[in-house]
DNA sequence: CTAGCACCGATTGTTCTACAAACCTAGATC
DNA sequence: GATCTAGGTTTGTAGAACAATCGGTGCTAG
């Protein structure tokens, strides 16, 4: 049985090519393929025992999902985000997330994915492996916007988020971003379910803002544009 | 020279099968691929004068844009939005386009854009050609959300709109629909200038619900679901 | 007559081969 | 040292081929 990939939790894709997809998103978010390397149809191909026309197209996928980047004639490579892509995704990340939280339900269950997400990231965290802590926080963050129930809002939040996963591998200062996400998603999480749903969505503004500054600080020190 | 396709709009894509992509959404926004038609991939490739390969990596872009619905082994077919989609739709567009206008600085080139869309609507809707004041509008409404200067907010909704877009065309009352459009459009954009975008931003949120229940009310009557 | 079942044609999924076009590099020339 | 040219490499695209899957047709059994 293979182990569930971080790809199967976004959408019940199927057989076939996207089950390609999924195995190069796992590689992807697994920091496998760093940012920036150039992809080889041919080898990749090869790797993956399929066809370069198969993989082409699972290269149009992730393509238009913001995980490669496509240059005409010159092949793909693993998106690179720069301090403006990431400055661009913390500001959908506070359009989409702060707005989503703001209009939450109180009894949803999502709520539940999000509890899950910080008790994982706990362990994770205790465990010192900070990959897992940023799946968790990823898990975490899916759930949330999953408390808009709207399916596209899912899915454009999760391209960005799987974005911003690429570059905090890009200046890999794992530990000292990820530390601390764990307490305050459980914070966010808490005032959602005690106080209310806008007051959540306040203190996870903060939270972003503060996160961006970590993140863009780390770009600062690594000397990445 | 070739006319510039509605899809120039959107993305300054370039040469090979991008212009496949940009061919096949000029198709799917002028109507002439109905909703939910199936897109057979030997006549479509005939009719573009392109290898399936190539028809195929395109088919995979705007599948993942949410313009054409890929069931494995089944083939694709243009989307065909459910009355779910549409409630969805719309969800997203007051999330993104009110965030959007609340927080847009006052003088922003995109304004200009805006202002020539609303004009082009005018002409067309004296013109009574209400397809070319959906694309008006459909400009109108991509150039507010340029306002976010936020390249991933403008694709995921350009995305949206494209994909309402066809739902306006499953139920083909397109005059109907559109005729409002064009004043309270201009109405935005005068709020927006001369008071606070925040007015017009509340303007919109009320705007985007009359909307909505126009779209749905045509679904109801068309008895689509 | 209807429910089920086997078959068959059509379409998709995928691979392979082939080749033109664009790119990158390195060596040659001035 | 800068520019140009040649060659090898990679991508873009076409086309043929075949397995897998789907949809419908007609047959059979009850």
């Amino acid at each position: 049985m293979r182990t569930l990939s971080l790809a199967d939790h976004y959408d019940g894709r199927v057989a076939h090519e996207s089950s390609l997809v999924n195995q190069l998103t796992d590689l992807l978010i697994a920091g496998e393929l760093r940012p920036g390397v150039r992809l080889s149809e041919t080898a990749l191909a090869g790797r993956f025992d399929v066809s370069r026309n198969t993989l082409r197209e699972a290269f149009r996928v992730l393509g238009e999902q913001g995980l490669l980047q496509h240059v005409p004639n010159r092949g793909v490579s693993v998106a690179s985000p720069s301090t403006a892509d990431v400055i661009d995704i913390y500001r959908v990340r506070r359009t989409i997330e702060c707005s989503v939280l703001e209009r939450a339900p109180r009894n949803h269950p999502s709520a539940e994915a999000m509890r899950a997400a910080v008790d994982r990231a706990r362990s994770a965290a205790q465990a010192e492996d900070w990959l897992q802590v940023g799946t968790a926080n990823m898990a975490f963050h899916n759930a949330l916007v999953s408390l808009s129930d709207s399916p596209r809002l899912m899915r454009s939040f999760g391209n960005v988020l799987a974005e911003l996963r690429l570059a905090f591998l890009k200046v890999e200062v794992l530990d000292f971003l990820h530390a601390p996400f764990v307490d305050r998603n459980h914070e966010v999480l808490e005032v959602y379910l005690s106080e209310s749903p806008a007051a959540a969505a306040a203190i996870l503004g903060h939270y972003l803002g503060d996160s961006e500054r970590q993140v863009l600080g780390a770009y600062a020190r690594a000397g990445q544009s």
